[in-house]
DNA sequence: TCCACGTAGTTGACAGTATCAACCAGCCGG
DNA sequence: CCGGCTGGTTGATACTGTCAACTACGTGGA
């Protein structure tokens, strides 16, 4: 196989891998999109979790973090409190709906995980999750070249006419 | 690392490699978003190409493919001609234009490629794109079970609410 | 030969993802 | 005290993705 051949698989494995999970997650009855269903995760794995850190994160811009953040706050599943340290932050905090939608993404990712890595040894999975991290290190390790930077938010490529 | 960690990784890539690949296109002075760009590579590689070829290669919605088409086709970057066999098809080719743009393509690829297996061997090239395509295949041959029926377009999921 | 059923492609509508720019309130170091 | 920077917000816009309904056409069976 040859180099050029890399960014196919990829897209595929992408659409294959969002289409499985917005299906799955239809099936187990929540209505969230998936990025959404990502933050919320982010919120419950990090103490002390603000929008910045989120953004940095999953290299978001900051824009999309607040309108996701804005939503789950609205569907009740997060609670913003202020952040004693920075008055211009707020700390991000599951509710308890938050906290069983959490399970149930649990259950839906542990599905997704299975059908994906089927046949699969579990040191293919640690190769893959091994390269695709470093994969995703060059890209994004830039420095200044196209691409993001190191730090921060990226600088972003302008695309299409205004 | 446990199998709950692979969705992580995989949308960390994928994001970066979008971003990379947006960014270095821009710099190429090339103003298609990437779905167009695959598409007309898509042409390219395929004779006797057709829309409904590229929907099911590319697992997507026909429709999505029909406007990608009519952008191509705006751009002059490819033609539409009749099918003999199947007067509701139209058969695609890349205009002059068209095949110039797949050699501007094909340098930006390059230089995707090059930094994102930056330090990886050959071999671990490989086995990514192994894995990947196992998976891919995995979570579409799902065989009426949530996701991706085996052939033709897939039973679509239902995001959001109407 | 006719027709029911299915397909290729199109168009309308809408939602999710993503980014840029400009702004305000707040932080911090000189 | 203030300039420069940061965290978060809002407006605007583009790209990606899907569903539904439609027309023209292909095809196999009655």
């Amino acid at each position: 196989m040859s180099l050029t051949s890399l960014g196919e698989p990829l897209h595929r494995l992408t659409h294959a891998y969002r289409a499985f999970m917005r299906s799955a997650v239809v099936d187990a009855g929540i209505s969230l999109p998936i990025t959404h269903l990502r933050v919320l995760k982010a919120i419950w794995k990090q103490e002390r979790c603000t929008a910045q850190f989120i953004a940095q994160r999953m290299r978001r811009d900051k824009a999309q973090i607040t309108r996701v953040l804005n939503e789950l706050l609205g569907e009740g599943l997060i609670v913003k409190v202020e952040n004693p340290g920075d008055r211009r932050s707020q700390l991000l905090r599951l509710t308890p709906d938050g906290e069983s939608m959490i399970d149930r993404m649990q259950a839906v990712e542990t599905i997704a995980m299975d059908r994906m890595t089927r046949h699969l040894k579990p040191d293919d999975v640690d190769t893959f999750i091994t390269l695709a991290n470093v994969m995703a290190d060059n890209l994004q390790n830039a420095g200044g070249e196209a691409g993001a930077t190191t730090t921060g938010e990226p600088n972003h490529a302008k695309t299409g006419t205004p």
